[in-house]
DNA sequence: CCGGATTCTTGATCTGCGTCAAGGTCTCCA
DNA sequence: TGGAGACCTTGACGCAGATCAAGAATCCGG
């Protein structure tokens, strides 16, 4: 997808709190401006690290198209993943100078960025992109606390059934919504990826991954394809408690 | 501690954002006295808890002394838990009606309430208050995530060595900060909580304490105390990438 | 359509932590 | 001060998932 494409997509965002023509009905035209001019837009291959933790970060900005990642990384490079960028998800805290995880694009990217200052006064003269940024903050906290319940209590066959059905929720989040058809997705991730979200290694995701395949859970169709007949016996395996909520 | 002992402690606390005249200098005089009557103190014993993940939460609040925690449980009785408030810390979501977490106070506890409504009224009016709580959120997401890290791919050891630098580092951290000096204090949590925050078993906890205690990491005093005679050791034990930061 | 690189699967074996079980110790209250 | 109950420690054993090691499927450029 061309950057130009990405644009276009960005401008029908209802979500991305960084679209502020949108979001601020009652912000002056002169502010608008501003904040129109300080927007850029930058492009990441699938692989490209977009930066590093530690690494000076002197912008903020949101997913227009494609998915990042955040990962922390132990010095004996043990690797967890802490988040999973989609499209309107915002990156960067405003009040920090640095990146705290390393953010990579595990699809091709675009992301829409502003420069840090701009952001930062924009932020404190219009509340609404405050509140807006509250909101979506709120959420990510929940989304991370769900994740903790998965990485601290949950089985190796339960992380792998409760990964599956988030993406299916959120990729499929129009088609599906208790249609009881079957839904099928590519999953954008590698195994290997799987096993840092999930705190797992790649061999026990790949064997789990065939397990639920064996008991007619899941369907794999090549690599990256899946195919779910029955949503409810997912979830069912997820063992979640909260009917699986709604995780990023 | 007393209700009134700590609401004195509450008009000296800098952090809490419920603390509304500190926090909002500009207010007008009415709009201050509205705030004032909404606020309400609740006290709890320790083991008590505050509310069931699912009930009705009409309010949101602050913690003014005492400690609670938030658990989040599976329905076969496994349960983990996904934040430890301190005072001044935040509870409750603006625009949710139910609880999503149990909250349950480890120790005595006095909180500071308010009514959902009003509280989402104010936050609308000031903005002060809306970027103080996102500031807020924000450094909660970071723990959460640096929580992530620990779940997923910590050991037990390095998890337990974890924990108490954590606890050492905020309960002592006027006196602490890198002075090579040895530090004391008592634990605030029993073995099954610190079981149920790290992702073990209450076992494992004992056995690791011990280990820790064998191999002169820490000292034990009674059930409860813990005392620190090299700070940097504890936290090579810990494992920690990033210094260790500074989490919740 | 071929060959190399990546990514994924599967098997064998090992081990850290969970589970089950039996005491021991601290605390609190009579 | 002593006894009951909550809380903690330690041991023996088993198993889920990690580790080590081959292959097999898929992808991709030539």
């Amino acid at each position: 997808m061309s950057v130009q494409d990405a644009k276009l997509i960005h401008q029908q965002c209802a979500d991305c709190p960084i679209r502020h023509r949108a979001v601020c009905a009652r912000c002056e035209a002169d502010e608008l401006d501003r904040l129109e001019q300080a927007k850029y837009y930058r492009s990441f291959e699938a692989g490209q690290t977009v930066v590093w933790s530690g690494d000076r970060m002197d912008w903020v900005g949101s997913v227009v198209s494609g998915i990042a990642t955040l990962t922390q990384t132990l010095e004996d490079g043990r690797r967890q993943m802490v988040g999973l960028l989609l499209p309107s998800d915002f990156v960067g805290r405003p009040g920090r100078a640095t990146a705290a995880y390393d953010v990579t694009a595990t699809t091709d990217l675009v992301m829409c960025c502003f420069r840090k200052r701009p952001f930062e006064d924009i932020l404190a003269s219009t509340p609404h992109i405050a509140q807006r940024l509250l909101e979506m903050t709120l959420d990510e906290l929940d989304a991370a606390r769900e994740w903790m319940l998965l990485l601290g209590r949950k089985t190796a066959r339960e992380k792998i059934a409760s990964l599956i059905a988030i993406i299916a929720r959120r990729d499929a989040s129009l088609k599906l919504r208790r249609a009881a058809a079957a839904v099928s997705f590519d999953l954008p991730l590698t195994r290997e990826a799987m096993a840092d979200y999930l705190g797992l290694t790649l061999e026990t995701v790949s064997r789990q991954m065939s397990a639920l395949k064996r008991d007619g859970v899941i369907e794999l169709v090549g690599k990256r394809g899946v195919l779910i007949p029955d949503f409810d016996r997912l979830v069912e395996e997820a063992g979640d408690d909260s009917d699986g909520g709604f995780l990023v």
